[in-house]
DNA sequence: ATAATATATTTAGCAATACTAAGTACTTGG
DNA sequence: CCAAGTACTTAGTATTGCTAAATATATTAT
């Protein structure tokens, strides 16, 4: 399908803002972000680990989150909780922005009448 | 400068799309397609030739587009003419509400309060 | 005339990222 | 015991926007 080509490049640069927005109100772990991410957009950032974790040590190179594995409280399995940093605040306010100017710009144009 | 990055990649997939919207009017050359882009996007969507091209030959290719020589009309540089197809402009509606439905999804998660 | 700028298209090669697919390993329910 | 769920990792691919340069003609300035 022709769409899909498209949805999966027009997710591209957004992931990064979408998982920096979910770890702004607490830390959270690689399986827990791709559920939220789904639910929270009805399925339509349905991401595979694949796609996440990869997302995620980039994010960490860039200083962006930091991450710490939970402590073993009994037999649970191990979990990678990741914490935004002050730098990744800050990024995060500023990738939103760039998204609204840039959504805003493609709207302007998308919603233009032809003899405009 | 890290926003360079993340607004290449949020620019990927649309460029396509405003390519189609700019030719849903009429047929238009390749150095037009950039300078309207430019203009109608404050500077935003200044792309370089190199990345326009490549587009309209792929739109070529999907069938979405036709291009067509200029007659040489007195001394006048050739000039390719590109052509919105009956299949381009069906294609540009999917996208079209395949990006709203996307963005309406980042809207929704990003503009959310941390407490839920 | 000559040089510089604008118009106009083409192409090679790179970097970034979403995707598929598979593998590892532990826990829980039937 | 075996299947399914939880949780993380990694290899490899395709797409696409970008840089950069080459080609060629037309117009404007010196």
């Amino acid at each position: 399908m022709l769409n899909d080509k498209y949805e999966s490049q027009m997710k591209k640069g957004v992931l990064d803002m979408l998982v920096l927005k979910l770890l702004e109100p607490e830390a959270k772990y690689g399986y827990q972000i791709i559920n939220e991410l789904k639910e929270k957009s009805n399925q339509r950032f349905w991401v595979k680990e694949g796609t996440l974790y990869p997302i995620l040590y980039r994010l960490e190179d860039d200083k962006l989150v930091e991450s710490k594995w939970s402590e073993a409280v009994g037999k649970k399995v191990p979990r990678k909780y990741y914490v935004i940093t002050e730098e990744g605040r800050m990024t995060l306010k500023e990738i939103k922005a760039l998204w609204h100017e840039i959504s805003d710009s493609i709207m302007r144009i998308m919603e233009e009448n032809g003899d405009g």
